[in-house]
DNA sequence: CGCCGGTGAGTAGCATGCTACATGCTATGG
DNA sequence: CCATAGCATGTAGCATGCTACTCACCGGCG
């Protein structure tokens, strides 16, 4: 089973800067996540290279970090196992979600000036323009900006950081269900709501809006993975 | 026809057994901690290999484990530097542990039983222990046990790993300078603090004295590191 | 004397070779 | 027919080979 071919990761351009590391633990972080590999599934690193058009080594150097952030587990000689995320793993990563992204939001509105505010209006604006035609994958790009850019604005970048590492475990759901186009119109509302309370220069309201904005996420999440 | 059950030589069927990858990953880890690999200094995945007794992979690998987390970072064709932690760092790495260990505290003193509080007094007492002679080494890290048993009694173990993470940036000195037993006696009373509010069942009380605990330590590393 | 270009040693990054082990399949013996 | 030994295949883990690059040093030239 060697599956569809994953996107070459070499290029004939000279200049790279990046590593082949770099780029197989970019471009397996998203496969993982928008599941064109499975949860639950064991791959191989000679496969995954070939699929790459790279060398094991990278490979394998790649899937060693995604392995101490939780995504895959190596399992000797067998392969590595991408791990699938349960529901009780959902509520924990949104437990740190609230701990870290609520005060930090609160701080990004309490530092926030006229362009900050413009940003996070712009990329309001990218989320909303997902909506119709409904796009989940596009969408929770945005949505994913529009969160590091607040976290990035509370000036902690070690918990911009950390954030990120844990949303790579919310899987996207490939075609979009019943129902899926009024749900991304709800998250965008909840992100609406955050962004008059920081145009209106109210840190604690912001903070209210995304604790709101995250608990809902975090039901909704959970009861799609079959709740606790 | 069994007959009686022979210890199993494989510890848990699938499970991991320990590589060198992991082996070096550690004593990296904590050579950079306790300052046998100095901040600042370049040092070569081949020498580092010699000196482990291992080829160049399982070193390279642990490296790039260590660059994720911060503690190093590769310079093309010039080797790997440890990297140093700065006052600023010091005010990111303990503005998350308050985010993080507060709550956790007091989930854990919500959720503790007599079997808890009796782990915890004996954790104290270990650390009570290191005070005469003083002992930094040994007593941070019967610190490092004690707040790690308090964060999964709180029951993530996510945000324990994530706080185990932030802690390998605070280095360690080498030889005690002047007035340094007297620091760790005021450590040890910060931790008797939060052992009296566990024993009392008084969870704000416990996150309290957490917080105090963490807001000391932070003054007396970020002055230690030269002030913000 | 100062600048500059060559050059050689050392390095990370990547590719590949090698070994022990896990597992499925098959042939063999009951 | 069924159980099982052993073989073929595939794998992670680790070692090693190879290349392009960095940089300190040195000698010659302005």
């Amino acid at each position: 089973m060697s599956g569809p071919p994953l996107d070459p990761l070499r290029e004939d351009g000279r200049e790279r800067r990046e590593t082949l590391t770099d780029r197989a633990t970019d471009a397996l972080r998203s496969a993982i996540v928008d599941g064109r590999l499975r949860a639950g599934e064991l791959y191989s690193v000679a496969r995954l290279a070939d699929r790459l058009g790279v060398s094991r080594t990278p490979v394998r150097e790649a899937l060693l970090l995604l392995e101490r952030q939780g995504m895959v587990r190596f399992e000797r000689n067998r392969g590595a196992r991408v791990l699938e995320t349960s529901a009780r793993d959902l509520d924990e990563v949104f437990a740190l979600r609230l701990l870290l992204e609520v005060p930090a939001a609160k701080e990004a509105a309490r530092r926030a000036d006229d362009a900050l505010v413009r940003e996070v209006e712009a990329m309001l604006a990218a989320m909303e323009a997902q909506l119709d035609p409904p796009d989940e994958h596009a969408f929770m790009a945005r949505d994913r900006d529009f969160h590091q850019l607040l976290l990035r604005a509370a000036g902690n970048a070690r918990l911009a950081a950390i954030v990120a590492d844990l949303r790579d475990h919310v899987r996207l759901r490939g075609a979009s269900t019943v129902g899926r186009g009024r749900d991304l119109r709800a998250i965008y509302d909840e992100h609406v709501a955050i962004v008059e309370a920081l145009r209106a220069g109210d840190p604690a309201a912001v903070a209210a809006a995304m604790r709101t904005h995250l608990e809902r996420t975090r039901e909704l999440l959970v009861a799609a993975a079959g709740g606790l």
